[in-house]
DNA sequence: GTTGCAATTAAACAGTTGTTCATTTCTTTT
DNA sequence: AAAAGAAATGAACAACTGTTTAATTGCAAC
């Protein structure tokens, strides 16, 4: 019972994610019309209603999306490692994962305040996750000092930061990035200077 | 020459100033109408002209004065301490500043990409400085492992990072959070774990 | 109380917005 | 080739956008 060729509509929707992905990045998803879209897609707006109910949901779909691969995605790394060197591998994760879609990213931040009551619940709750599991990860570890949930936020700050002045091409590679970050929360998170 | 009472001008300025702030902030500038700016002063949206000679003054304006607020209130601070105390005064300068100004930090760093080129590139310059302010702390307190550039840039992105969650009357007050941040501070650019 | 100027209004401008829908075009199945 | 169904169009919708401007109001000085 397997689809065999997709519909004209199955190869259709996955540009359509594409476009509003790169355009809200670029200009912010109050800033891009659904014309804009469109056009990127090489369609009139009337068409876009095929792919999506409203320009709320194309938004919220795509935080949710990379919500939960960013979930997923770690659940398969997840195994790895024991003790410190499991928060290691997580701060590689983290800056790998994040430097691969920095679109996403940016969006799933940045355009917080967009997403309708309901919408902010849920993705808000995927967010709580992914903390929950680096809190989890310290609390093993035996990072006991200062606060626990404080320690997380700000390792988290700080690694997700990498994606606002981190560029491919540049002075550092993406390993020489993520190697210096483990040493610094390697740090930040150890008993004493 | 002082001038003894101001116009009718000079007390609605600040007050347009305010109603921006605090609109930006909450629904991002491109969401926000100059009619809704003016509902919030008591007026209709023609007369905003008189204080502003558009929108994007108006953002532009609220960006400058808070980089150049930043600037010049470290400036009173800098003189005291020395060395690792330097950079200790430095980090409880940086969150108490942010945490009294919330609006103002969110709307500089959230709206850069509403700013035309020329506006982005000032307040881009203004960053620029106070990130080579505590790029010099660093320096000048002998913390040389890593990278200067990547270690000044994860310390700021966790710092501000406490506006994400921080709120007055919560589980923590202002000067536990500092004292903490203080030490993982103290810690990141440590020799050795 | 009149003059003069600053502040404000209300209306208009030419666009744009998200979304709907009758109509047409394209693709697939028979 | 005909029929059926999916996909896309283009026009229309009412509402809203930033900004300008002639006309009006409010207030201070004389």
């Amino acid at each position: 019972m397997a689809r065999k060729s997709g519909s004209s509509s199955e190869k259709t929707r996955p540009l359509v994610r594409a476009a509003a992905l790169r355009l809200f990045a670029r200009d912010g998803y109050a800033a891009v019309s659904m014309r804009q879209i469109a056009a990127e897609v090489g369609v009139q707006a009337g068409a876009l209603y095929r792919y999506t109910p409203d320009k709320q949901s194309l938004l919220f779909e795509l935080m949710q999306v990379h919500m939960e691969e960013l979930l997923s995605a770690w659940a398969e790394v997840a195994a790895e490692g024991k003790g410190l060197e499991r928060l290691d591998s997580f701060v590689r994760f983290h800056i790998h994962h994040h430097m691969d879609r920095v679109d996403a990213v940016f969006i799933s931040y940045m355009e917080l305040r967009n997403l309708t009551a309901e919408n902010f619940a849920v993705i808000e709750g995927l967010r709580a996750d992914y903390e929950q599991i680096l809190e989890r990860i310290l609390r093993d570890c035996g990072v006991t000092q200062d606060d626990g949930k404080m320690t997380t936020l700000a390792v988290l700050a700080m690694l997700t930061g990498v994606n606002t002045w981190f560029r491919d091409g540049g002075r550092l590679n993406r390993a020489a990035v993520a190697e210096t970050y483990v040493g610094m929360v390697r740090r930040l998170v150890s008993a004493s200077g």
